[in-house]
DNA sequence: ATGGCCGAGAAGCTCGGA
């Protein structure tokens, strides 16, 4: 089983990248984060043309996420996951869904602006809550998958230039505990298992040519269960995408299961 | 030189993103 996370930054805008890069990676599960459009909206009817079957979380302009499951992949109905149980949210951010018994989470952490701010605040109260969630969720699933864009780069090597990014949004001391806090979990970081190329991100700014000097960050992730970790084996940053016209700034990140 | 680029939605701008 392969399973991919892309922050696609509107879902209306870059339909046809979807539909291209299913056809060329071929993955059985894939997780999308900024939709940026309402539920009725969704293109739900292109993505099944296209072998793929979508649960989704849908908001006008801001946020929204889902799950698009390969056509003939069993998928339990009845505990798709809206949001956080328990966290009052107006954001659409999360959503899980049970594809041939792997728990699947597609979310969208907060970007969370600055240290000090309401937003960023907002952010930490969001990853506590994420974390108790996934505590239980993990004891009721033993293979589970926490995918998205976390805007947050858990370690240095995970900056193009640390000493610029020192205490900033996303690279935060409050930041890395929370996602440290999710690691002790139990979680594995699937793309840390490998070995990787230096300098390996998943997102570079529009601006300043970011691209073209790789001057990037790994803050989309895949994180996995330990019994989901064992049988995985290969995780992938997919920059091709990246290089076509009118992209997503995000990049692809693929893990391959053995099961 | 702390802005540059995008997308969305309301209007030729602001907000949010990371």
């Amino acid at each position: 089983m392969k399973i991919a996370t892309w922050n696609i930054n509107s879902l209306k805008v870059r339909l046809q990248h979807v539909i291209d890069w299913l056809a060329m990676s071929r993955v059985d599960v894939l997780c999308l984060q900024e939709l940026k459009l309402p539920d009725d909206k969704y293109p739900r009817a292109a993505l099944e043309a296209a072998g793929y079957r979508s649960w989704f979380s849908g908001q006008k302009t801001y946020n929204g996420v889902a799950i698009l499951v390969r056509e003939g992949l069993p998928v339990d109905e009845a505990v798709v996951i809206r949001n956080i149980p328990g966290f009052d949210d107006l954001q659409q951010r999360l959503i899980a869904a049970t594809i041939d018994g792997v728990r699947v989470v597609s979310a969208y952490f907060p970007n969370g602006q600055a240290p000090g701010t309401d937003k960023f605040a907002y952010k930490l109260s969001w990853l506590a809550a994420l974390r108790e969630w996934v505590a239980a969720e993990m004891r009721a699933h033993p293979q589970f998958a926490l995918t998205g864009d976390y805007n947050i780069a858990p370690e240095d090597r995970d900056v193009h230039d640390p000493q610029a990014w020192e205490g900033q949004n996303l690279v935060s001391p409050e930041e890395r505990d929370a996602f440290r806090s999710l690691v002790e979990l139990g979680l594995v970081d699937a793309f840390r298992c490998f070995e990787q190329p230096d300098k390996s991100f998943s997102w570079w700014d529009y601006r300043m040519l970011a691209f073209r000097r790789n001057a990037g960050l790994r803050i989309d992730h895949i994180l996995l269960s330990p019994s989901l970790a064992q049988c995985c084996s290969a995780c992938e940053i997919d920059k091709t995408p990246r290089r076509w016209d009118q992209p997503s700034d995000h990049a692809p990140v693929i893990a391959t299961l053995e099961r």
